[in-house]
DNA sequence: GTCTTCATCTCGGTC
DNA sequence: GACCGAGGTGAAGAC
């Protein structure tokens, strides 16, 4: 890792094209070889950047650039694509390596996967009688959530975090689909999230879809006892 | 602009809870009070980070910490939302700070608009005897990105980069409302892209749109010999 | 303000 | 490797 604070322009070509103006900026070099350029504000999201795989030139500026005060010109060109970073530093404020090593990397804890996991594993929360086909069960646009058998027919689940409209019309475009499968039909539709917007509700029940609201902490809880008692 | 470069873990807690075991890497602290956590590797995006408005309190290490080697704690704490990222710092290798000023900002050029403005130059690329109508037909739920004159009917165009589902579900809500129009129907549908993904094909075909492939370096080159021309 | 849509999206999963 | 869906999405424009 690299880090240089110096003055610099900076223009992208690739899938657009960009220019930055000469002003003062953080340059961050990975030891993959990707670039960014951060300034003292916005989010996390570099002004530019070049992700790997890249590899980075470093070249003398022409008389012209020295008279305008470039010392450094780095070209920085994506090895799997046209894409390319051109860097034109001028005052170097500062230069700095350092050896980090390969991150262990980020533990997360608590998403939609999870609640899926964990719906899969009391699939009872459906109604009496139901029985789990499988997650993740494959059609022609898309994977279905959940597919359970139910009474005389199967139930096919949608989950989300958050339950809002594009939810249900994803849903919808699943039972279209899946009703027309004699094996499978007749197919009901349920809509699981830990929170159901009153929009979503309304169209939901409008097709004859069922809402299911998920206690996550509860649902986790039991799933805790499991672990405990098995 | 401060930069860290230290040895740290740190436990974010918000919309998701997540760890980052202990191991060297670059802290960053921009004037408007964001904090970002970059290893040595993936892309742009940090492994962890905090977004304005926020604010960060240092602490010192109890007793335990001490003994496990922690030298300054960070508490990064969301001024807006309960989000909060606590960071423990080990050995600190390097702590410099800059003054950078506000950034003039990036200049960009070149997505969707320049390919809505080319296919209606180029109307013609929807078949002989069509004539532009307008871009941005204004309809109650949105602007239509291209209207034309087509045999005995109307030619609704949705234009996307990438074409996937979402493209198709929101043709489909246009050419619904268009075709009650008595002025206009009957209006057929055109998903236009520069790539259409299978599912999204499937799902037009299924529901008698067209699907029309978009070059762009093609219509760009046209545009240019036209440039030349007029 | 809120809402919608785009993004050099990134990232993780599965087939 | 391609494709699909989620994101602590972020960011820009419309209303």
């Amino acid at each position: 890792m690299r880090i240089v604070v110096a003055a610099c322009s900076v223009d992208y070509s690739g899938r657009l094209t960009a220019h930055l103006p000469l002003a003062p900026r953080v340059l961050m070099r990975k030891a993959d070889g990707s670039v960014l350029v951060h300034s003292d504000g916005g989010s996390y999201k570099p002004l530019n950047w070049m992700t790997p795989p890249c590899a980075v030139t470093e070249s003398e500026p022409t008389d012209d650039q020295r008279e305008q005060g470039v010392r450094e010109v780095w070209t920085v060109q994506n090895t799997k694509s046209d894409d390319r970073l051109i860097i034109s530093l001028h005052e170097i404020q500062a230069d700095h390596s350092f050896e980090l090593g390969v991150d262990p990397g980020l533990v997360k804890d608590g998403v939609e996967a999870h609640l899926q996991k964990l719906l899969a594993e009391q699939i009872g929360l459906l109604g009496d009688g139901h029985a789990l086909v499988r997650r993740e069960y494959p059609t022609a646009i898309g994977p279905v959530d959940i597919l359970a058998r139910g009474d005389g027919g199967h139930v096919a689940v949608e989950i989300k975090r958050r339950g809002d409209i594009d939810g249900v019309e994803q849903l919808t475009r699943y039972l279209d689909l899946l009703n027309r499968d004699p094996l499978l039909a007749p197919v009901e539709g349920v809509f699981a999230a830990q929170e159901i917007k009153p929009q979503a509700r309304v169209l939901a029940t409008d097709r004859g879809i069922r809402c299911l609201v998920l206690d996550y902490d509860a649902m986790r809880g039991i799933d805790d006892v499991d672990s405990r008692l098995f």
